[in-house]
DNA sequence: GTCTATAAGTTGATAGAC
DNA sequence: GTCTATCAACTTATAGAC
């Protein structure tokens, strides 16, 4: 992006995208298990050559679509202001949107989690990020932060593990969702009644 | 099992068992993605069609692999008696107890999301069943409504709902623990004590 | 950058001897 | 029940024309 939004060499014809969003829809639908270049190149309406020129190799090309789903992670509590609204709903509406997200994100975490050789690759820069800690964490922590300095969470929550709580229902009810085919028994607001109120006793 | 314990037919000489081991080893280590029937017959020592013989097919064997564990989701909340010891040490230690239950577990779990054929045998009799629902659920609320009943916890607290949510939290630990090769940040405990108490302010 | 053609290896599965 | 031998189809990846 040196130059007004323009890219260096010559401009692409498209096939690089093609093959990304044809790997994310078979990945969506079928998993990895059965993932090969040809159907991939197939639905792309390309050459699996151009699979192996533009991303070297298939876990490359696996590496690339982790990749682009992992700065997309930041937005999940867009929107979210301490103060404004209720607080009840507004813990709904993160979760709701949380649970839509981790639905999209699934079958890419899944994947990695089948795949020893892809998950090797991001062992270092974590993976790990994309299903909690970090990236997914702090703006939500964040927003409960704030929402405990004006007194509407109670004063000595920790926020980290309150958001990682969050993180997990939404994660899991994704999961639930994709594995029957419909969304999971008792809906976001149980969960979030759950955790106003806390399990001990007044 | 119609004659003391004995089977029909021809005694096993324990292929059958070695292949189910195998598979479950590689599924652990490795994962769906790049397992094979040729592998699975190398590790367990046998020959490849055997493992046809025995089962069928590459789907027959990881579906035997899936049945064999769902079983085990009904001991995960064995030894908890309600009103013997702390609630917020009994809430650890079953946490605890589901934590290592679902890092045996996760594999096969990841197996299913990430192979659509899998997915679709285990659509009717739910393979949900082996994250969540039904299973997982009863013996944990059961476990809260006596907490309940002896006003050890709140009395209007949705043992359900509470119990998913202690089940997403085990899962999502085991998961990330699986990713970075490591205990997820933060403490059960930290988790424990935002359930019990809550976020919302006194 | 994208294609066609092709190579070498692996895959799931079957047949038939013991 | 378990083995060896074998198969056609598919796998990832490369070479070279355009």
């Amino acid at each position: 992006m040196t130059d007004a939004g323009r890219r260096r060499g010559r401009p692409s014809t498209g096939v690089r995208e093609a093959v990304l969003a044809a790997t994310e829809a078979i990945l969506g639908e079928s998993g990895v298990a059965r993932l090969s270049t040809k159907e991939i190149a197939r639905r792309a309406g390309v050459a699996e050559s151009s699979i192996f020129y533009h991303f070297g190799d298939r876990l490359g090309l696996l590496q690339a679509v982790v990749a682009l789903h992992l700065p997309r992670f930041k937005d999940v509590a867009d929107g979210l202001v301490p103060g404004e609204g209720g607080l009840r709903a507004n813990l709904v509406a993160l979760l709701d949107g949380l649970v839509a997200f981790y639905a999209r994100v699934a079958p890419i975490l899944a994947a990695v989690q089948a795949d020893a050789e892809l998950r090797a690759r991001f062992a270092d820069r974590g993976a790990g990020e994309v299903i909690g800690p970090r990236r997914g964490v702090a703006p939500i922590a964040a927003y409960l932060a704030g929402e405990r300095e004006l007194g509407r969470v109670r004063a000595d929550l920790d926020v980290e593990a309150a958001a990682m709580v969050l993180l997990a229902v939404a994660h899991q009810r994704a999961v639930l969702g994709r594995l029957s085919d419909g969304p999971a028994p008792g809906g976001t607001g149980d969960a979030v009644d759950v955790l106003l109120a806390g399990l001990a006793a007044g």
